[in-house]
Formats: structure tokens, C-alpha cells, sequence
DNA sequence: TCCTTAAAGCCATCTTGATTGCTTTAAAGC
DNA sequence: GCTTTAAAGCAATCAAGATGGCTTTAAGGA
């Protein structure tokens, strides 16, 4: 993106809009044509600029999801992760961000090329369980923390269950307090 | 299906291999045509008979997932548990598996008609619960075993995390040995 | 074995999405 | 403010998927 600002920002912004209100309003498969119209935007700039329909979902939904649920650092590993499934359960409770996790899920196809986004959380992630280690507190591994607090919040999207309030601190609690007495599972896996 | 015998089972069952095959060969968006190609059907016919694209691939996904993965009758819980996460488990590592769990969610649109084989493992798994707690064991709810069995190994194949040897039989010894000790958490919430 | 009739096949048509060359607009640098 | 040049807009073309009327096939029942 070597000219970020004005018309070109102006034209991401109504396209991703666009994406997220069709697909929230139920057209589903809406193509590029019906996206474009609705962006106020010529369809070919967004051929040009996506090239397919899954690359403009893919780039909307990371988008737009980056926004939601950072990790905060609030001294604790247990605020800290509070913090950020609290915000993973807002998204998840908000008809736009269910249809990005969706999106995003749908258009990742196997073998394709990783999604940096998803890893640089991966890596926050990671990066409050080294301070909290530091702090001396136990801490589980990421995948832990993934398997039983992201994973239940976003299936329960994916399969179309009701998303609680109080879901996450549930989940959280949970990981947390069945920690101190079983640090480290059977089967060993590395962060 | 009035007349399931015959020519419609085979042409059925040549569209749902076509699908899976071209799915699994990363023909991800293949079109109606491409698929009857494959299945050596006319177009027509899947027209007719599935309407959309989107019908056609929940079709596929349900019929293949509804022969993987039943859950058994051990005598334990653990058992039962154990037999129907291990079937998961390997239905996951399969990349067969992997694309069909993908299109499944892929075309679960929300305010959609409920996918009926959904509420039919649920209840499956319920009565396996009920069954043992007729036994007297300490049984969870069939949310949790959802969370904390079934929402881990589906996400890492959503996320394209790998599944790992043995991890169905660490969630369900997590899930199990947390019970005893812990038999309601919190926030309790009817199964 | 012969009817009946869903369901599949075939073909013509219609609609729609994708692609490309060229023009116009408007950020960014001087 | 002038110049440069990505990026957006426009229009014509191309390709492909969707649809519907009609014919043919073959499963299931008498």
C-alpha cells in the first residue's frame, strides 16, 4: 500500500462496510458487482485491488477484527486475560463480529498462505503469559489458554449456540484455578 | 426423497464424492458445472435437486460427518467418551475431514433453519451423560463436554493448528478429572 | 412383465460476473 | 501551485453459471 491515505482509504473503508453490512443483512454470497454498488465504488477497483471475492472477505474480516480485543496489561495474568476474552465475547455476542469470524473461517482454506494476524495474536498472546511467568505466577501454555477460552467462545458462533454474558470470566476462571494443582498435563506441549 | 433406491442414490452419492474430491484437491470455489463434470452428471440435475451451491455442500458435509465419529455404549463414561472424541479426533487429522468440517460451518449462515444432525449429536451425547449418571458417576454438562472436547479439536482444524496424536484422550481425561473435585462450576447452566 | 412417474438428461436461452484497454481523478513530492 | 503517478472510473467484451421447457430413462408397484 504505497499510497495509503485519501481516496484509496476512503474506498477500503466503503468497501469494507459494504462486506460486513451485506453479509449481516443476510445476502450472504452477495458478489463483487452487488458489494461495489453498495460501496458507491466502481467494481473494478476492487477486482484490481482483492482480485477475488475470498481475498476482499479475508482482508475485511482481519481488518475489522484487529480492532476488537486487544490484551490489556493489568498486572495480573488473570485481568490481562479477563480483559481480552471479555472483548473476544463482545464481538462474539455483536451480529458483525460473528459474521467476520465466519468469514474469516471460511475463507482460510487449507494450504493456504498463513494468516499473520492470527499469529501476531498468537504472539501477544504469548508475551502476557511471559509476564505474568515473570511475576512468578503459574501460567498455562497458549494453546491452552486457545483450546479453553477461544475455542468455546467461537464455536458456540460457528455452530450457532447463544453466546452467555459471563461466558468468558466462566472460561477464565476455569483455566486459571485448575492450573496451581496440575501445572503441566500429561501430555507436554510446548508454546 | 420419495424414491431413495437406485439412479438418485448413485447420482447422490457421485455429486457428494465430486465435492469432497474437488474440495479436497483445493478446488475450493468449484461451481455447479464443475461438479457435475466431475460426479460424469448434468448440471441440470444438481440444480434441481439441491437449488444452491451452499445446500449441496451442507448436504455433503452432514451426510460424510454423520458416518464418522458415533459414540459407543462402553459401560463408562470415559469410555463413551474416549470412543466418540477418538473418532473425532481422527476424523479431524483426515484431510477429508478437515474440508468438510470447513464447508459445514462454511455454510451454516446464521438465522438459518437449524442443521438437525447438530441437535441429534447433542442429544446423543445427552443420553450417553444420562446413562452414567443412572450409574452414579459424576457426569459434566453437554456444554462442557461441547467446550472443553469437541470446540478444541474443531478449532485447531479451523484455525489450521495441527491436531496432534492423543489429543482427544487429554481433553477428555482434562474434562473428567476436573468433575469430582469441581462438580458444578460457577455460572451453572442447564445442558 | 407392463405401467406409472419421479428424476435425470439435453438444449437453448438468459443473466451475471470477470476481465481488459483507456481515460480521469486526486494524493504526494517538488 | 505544478508535476507526477498510483489508483479509481468507465465502457466494451468475454466467459460462465443459472434457468426452464421438453425428452428420455429407469425404479417401484400392480
Amino acid at each position: 500500500m504505497t499510497r495509503p491515505g485519501g481516496r484509496s482509504a476512503r474506498v477500503r473503508d466503503a468497501v469494507h462496510d459494504a462486506v460486513v453490512e451485506l453479509l449481516a443483512a443476510g445476502e450472504i454470497d452477495a458478489a463483487i458487482p452487488k458489494i461495489a454498488e453498495r460501496a458507491g465504488v466502481n467494481p473494478t477497483s476492487i477486482y484490481r485491488r482483492w482480485g477475488s471475492r475470498d481475498h476482499l472477505l479475508l482482508d475485511a474480516a482481519v481488518t475489522r477484527l484487529r480492532a476488537t480485543s486487544p490484551i490489556p496489561d493489568t498486572g495480573s495474568l488473570h485481568g490481562d486475560l479477563l480483559g481480552w476474552a471479555e472483548g473476544v465475547e463482545r464481538a462474539m455476542r455483536d451480529r458483525r463480529g460473528q459474521i467476520l469470524l465466519r468469514a474469516l473461517v471460511a475463507t482460510m482454506a487449507p494450504d493456504q498462505e498463513p494468516v499473520e494476524y492470527l499469529k501476531a495474536r498468537g504472539d501477544d498472546l504469548q508475551a502476557a503469559l511471559d509476564k505474568a511467568a515473570a511475576r512468578g505466577e503459574p501460567v498455562p501454555t497458549v494453546d491452552e489458554v486457545l483450546d479453553f477460552v477461544l475455542a468455546p467462545l467461537y464455536l458456540r458462533v460457528l455452530f450457532r449456540r447463544p453466546v452467555e454474558p459471563g461466558t468468558a470470566a466462566r472460561l477464565v476462571g476455569r483455566l486459571l484455578t485448575a492450573l496451581p494443582a496440575d501445572p503441566a498435563p500429561p501430555a507436554g506441549r510446548g508454546g
